[in-house]
RNA sequence: GCGGACGUGGUGGAAUUGGUAGACACAACAGACUUAAAAUCUGUCGAUCGUAAGAUCGUGCCGGUUCAAGUCCGGCCGUCCGCACCA
């Protein structure tokens, strides 16, 4: 017998799928479809294992889908501009697109040794002219239909590199890369409208439409959307004719509209156009707003900045009683981007305002007292109430509840002329403009005359020029330096005119390439009827990592395209997995270098580097990431075990959500399984070939107890593994498999047709986890054709049912025993047999029986009180 | 600070609606085979007491509801995740 080896094995599987085009998917109206994506991979270089447990997820779902009858859609392609190319560049002077294309090649190769079950020949790059020039058509439709805007934006700049940064690439208020102080600088950007849709995006999650999305990413978004009803109203200004800035009062927004009353002063955001009107004239103001401004817009500088103001000689009138005059100031806390940029303040019910009135001494009035409080007791110290209570303090809106009160006050107040109710939303316009040369090119041209010109679409795709590598090494953007591709003429006037050198955010590329993926055309970016059998995607399956980003926007952009008459649905995802993490421990060094995990052994000194001996720290079990080293690479895996050994292995143990650690001994017992499976096999395939199902079963097998023993346990494994994948409940269906494997090698004396039954059902319920393996033994049990194209095992419902069960006995609640019961058994037969069991009897001697409950198939609990 | 999730053997984890806690696997230990080792196979494996039958305890901690709680409720403790000066 031979030892099963997936060095030869493997190999020959893929290339015969290959040969036989065996994953290609064609449009079929015909069939019901089913569309299985997995988020696609960045090309970094080379696929890390988290990939493995990615793509395993989806093509044992993507397989499992086929064999139960579906025109399966799984297509893979790459999320290739970004940064880490021109980083890659800027460090070792190759261009973008060559380091790129080349990790692409070779990560295509790597991925194609896990034997997934995609169609290649949908694969493609969002670097491709023939993906983007799509997007840019795309973006001119979008501009066409007013879903696109060109405004003012502060960003993080970078004095040294000549760029924008990211929040997330401001560390310390100090660029990532350079270390340079970042400024706050104001462009001149793109940005897709994405707020107005807020409602919409904010009601399908609750509407019913994503209800197979996870209930934790629902809530994510929505805490993003960030939705708030409130109320926006002007304080007019005391003495109007000498407030600068032109304006007679100033406009806030606020939630709490029933704490009016409690107002002690009003507070503006240092971007605020008042404010900037006041720094021009004052120098006090002028540095004030620079300080503010050198805070930077990190958390943690949030989170330690001291409330701090600036008194500006204003005063604002309070407008239910003119004879409260309120100072203006402005203050540090004040954000511009949220509201109107202005709020009112009301020490004894926000925290903020609290600390910001206890620094400049300014009155805390409470206005709502707390239920049970007395109100000449009740006072504010240094900790804002921000409970439910009655109002007082408050003229015409005593004695009202929180929420009456905001309604009264919002009705006064729109009575007035002065304000009225307003929706205010966390979420803020998409700026997509990145000052990048890898990226899509926005595709629009600066006019002197004109202004701003979309670029005609016969002229598309605006195309990356050819930089020289070199490039790169100057800082700034290689685009605005391209002088032959940056000039041209306008498309209007004819006039010389420069082309926009900003490209898109790279979550633009990964906003709609599903919809390519379904329905490319050569000629348009998607075939709508096309688009219409395939979307939304049925499956969609990635890290929780993009539960807010990624997913938001490509739900914003399938209803941009739905309004450009691109498609016809709102939601992209019909059902979403989100996947955990792939985790390993990690090591350092005496010198505080990270160690492999492969130079590390383990002994009775503990950790030990393998070539030096000297002692290795064990640190935090982590994400894999390169950095810390604590990486394995799947081709050293598939290397000694093969692929689905690793593929097992990924999906067995962790439930699939959750993160996982990787170990060694792990993808061994993987091996072991595989081997196992291929030994029952082979031993069977010569008495219990597949051809014997071809005739009836054996007269008498219903009356063989083994038989029915084993048919048993076949059909109950197909039924059980069945609902466990529909669940994604992998972890449990392998279990299950370990099982029936253990089952079936000790089923020496069963009749051969009913071993032929379980190989096969086992062949086809391992084939979504293990491919190449189910291949091999599908071929050695002598089956027609692939066994990807095999139908899926039926469970035989009336194998599933028990004739006996077997249930647990309590007595006062603790469990005493067990008996076997008829499946069938009604209650009061049931207790009798309970009642009759010797160690029921033994137990309730010198007892007085209260109570029996009989729970049918499950438990019976005896209530009994020992006679004293 | 706000919002959410989770906490079960030495380990990963099962127990889907309250109904026999610990399936399946890893590690460990013992045995078989072997000159030996690896591989493979067999067995043991929550804790305590007991030769055994069995008994008692046991799902982060405290309390509650129930015939019955890992599961439900209240209060703590801890870990992780998201958001974070959002008015």
């Amino acid at each position: 017998m031979a030892r099963y080896n997936p060095k030869d094995v493997e190999p020959k599987w893929r290339a015969r799928w290959a040969d036989a085009d065996a994953y290609r998917t064609k449009t079929d109206p015909d069939k019901p479809k089913y569309y299985v994506l997995e988020m696609f991979p960045y090309p970094s270089g080379r696929i890390h294992i988290g990939h493995v447990r990615n793509y395993a997820m989806g093509d044992v779902i993507a397989r499992y889908k086929l064999a139960c009858g579906f025109n399966v859609l799984h297509p893979m392609g790459w999320d290739a501009f970004g940064m880490p190319a021109e980083n890659a560049a800027m460090q070792t002077g190759r261009h973008p697109a060559e380091w790129t294309y080349e990790n692409i090649a070779a990560m295509r190769d790597q991925l194609k040794g896990m034997g997934l079950s995609i169609d290649w020949s949908r694969e493609f790059a969002t670097c491709d002219p023939s993906y983007y020039r799509h997007q840019q058509k795309l973006f001119l439709d979008f501009w066409k239909t007013d879903l696109v805007e060109r405004r003012e934006s502060a960003v993080n700049w970078d004095p040294v590199d000549q760029t924008v940064l990211a929040n997330e690439q401001v560390i310390d208020g100090k660029g990532w890369r350079s270390g340079a102080v970042v400024e706050r600088r104001t462009l001149s950007q793109w940005f897709l409208k994405i707020t107005d849709k807020a409602d919409d995006l904010l009601d399908a999650l609750d509407d019913g439409r994503l209800d197979g999305w996870p209930d934790n990413v629902r809530l994510m978004q929505r805490n993003w959307i960030g939705k708030s009803k409130g109320l926006s109203m002007t304080f007019d200004f005391a003495d109007a004719a000498s407030a600068l800035g032109g304006e007679t009062g100033v406009r806030v927004y606020t939630t709490r509209p029933d704490t009016l009353f409690g107002a002690s002063f009003i507070a503006l955001s240092p971007d605020h156009p008042i404010a900037k009107a006041y720094a021009e004239k004052d120098d006090a103001v002028a540095a004030f707003i620079a300080e503010c401004q050198n805070i930077g817009t990190s958390e943690e500088a949030v989170e330690k900045a001291e409330k701090k103001g600036c008194r500006l000689p204003l005063e604002a009138t309070h407008p239910f009683d003119a004879s409260i005059k309120l100072p203006v100031y402005i203050a540090n806390f004040v954000l511009m981007q949220y509201g109107t940029g202005a709020i009112f303040g009301c020490p004894a019910h926000d925290q903020r305002d609290l600390d910001f009135a206890r620094k400049y001494d300014l009155s805390v009035t409470p206005v709502v007292l707390p239920k049970d409080a007395d109100a000449d007791a009740f006072t504010i110290e240094n900790e804002a109430y921000v409970g439910p209570g009655a109002l007082y303090n408050s003229d015409f809106l005593n004695g009202l509840s929180v929420e009456a009160g905001i309604q009264a006050a919002i009705d006064r107040i729109e009575t007035m002329g002065s304000g009225e109710a307003t929706v205010n939303y966390r979420l803020r316009d998409w700026g997509v403009s990145r000052q990048r040369y890898w990226g899509c090119p926005i595709p629009a041209i600066h006019c002197p005359t004109c202004g701003v010109v979309p670029v005609p679409e016969e002229d598309l795709p605006v195309a990356l020029p050819d930089v020289p590598a070199e490039a790169f090494q100057t800082p700034g953007n290689p685009l605005d330096r391209a002088e032959d591709w940056v000039n041209t003429t306008c498309p209007k006037c004819g006039g010389a005119a420069r082309r926009e050198t900003d490209t898109f955010d790279t979550f633009v590329d990964s906003s709609w390439y599903f919809a390519r993926f379904a329905a490319a055309r050569d000629e348009t970016p998607v075939d709508k009827a096309e688009a219409d059998y395939w979307l939304p995607v049925d499956q969609y399956i990635g890290g929780v990592e993009h539960a807010i980003l990624h997913l938001l926007y490509a739900r914003y952009f399938t209803r941009a395209m739905q309004d450009t008459g691109w498609l016809s649905m709102a939601e992209p995802f019909a059902n979403l997995f989100t996947q955990g993490m792939v985790t390993h421990a990690t090591y350092k060094d005496e010198a505080g270098d990270w160690v492999f995990p492969e130079d590390v052994v383990h002994d009775e000194k503990g950790a030990r580097h393998a070539d030096t001996g000297a002692p290795v720290a064990v640190g935090a079990i982590e994400k894999m990431s390169k950095s810390k080293k604590n990486v394995v690479s799947p081709e050293d895996i598939a290397g000694t075990y093969g692929a689905d050994a690793a593929r097992w292995f990924m999906l067995s143990d962790s439930p699939p959500e959750r993160d996982v650690e990787w170990t060694d001994s792990g993808v061994a017992g993987a091996w072991k399984l595989i081997n196992r499976i291929w030994e029952t096999v082979d031993e069977h395939a010569d008495i219990a070939p597949l051809s014997l199902l071809d005739g009836p079963a054996p007269k008498g097998i219903e009356k063989d107890e083994s038989s029915v023993a084993l048919r048993r346990i076949t059909h109950g494994a197909i039924a059980a593994i069945t609902d466990d994948i529909e669940g994604f409940r992998f972890n449990k269906a392998i279990a299950r498999l370990y099982e029936f494997v253990g089952v079936l090698r000790k089923s020496a004396n069963i009749d051969n047709w009913v071993r032929a039954e379980a190989l096969s059902a086992l062949t086809r319920l391992i084939a979504p986890f293990t491919p190449h393996l189910a291949e091999e033994c599908w071929a050695r049990l002598g089956g027609e054709g692939f066994i990807s194209s095999a139908p899926w095992p039926e469970a035989d419902a009336t194998l599933l049912k028990k004739d006996t069960v077997t249930i647990g006995i309590q007595i006062n609640g603790k469990r005493r025993g067990e008996i076997g019961v008829p499946a069938d058994a009604d209650k009061a037969a049931t207790e009798t047999l309970a009642l009759n069991d010797a160690t029921v009897k033994r137990h309730l001697e010198g007892a007085t029986l209260r109570k029996v409950i009989v729970v049918p198939g499950k438990i019976v609990n005896i209530v009994a009180t020992p006679n004293s």
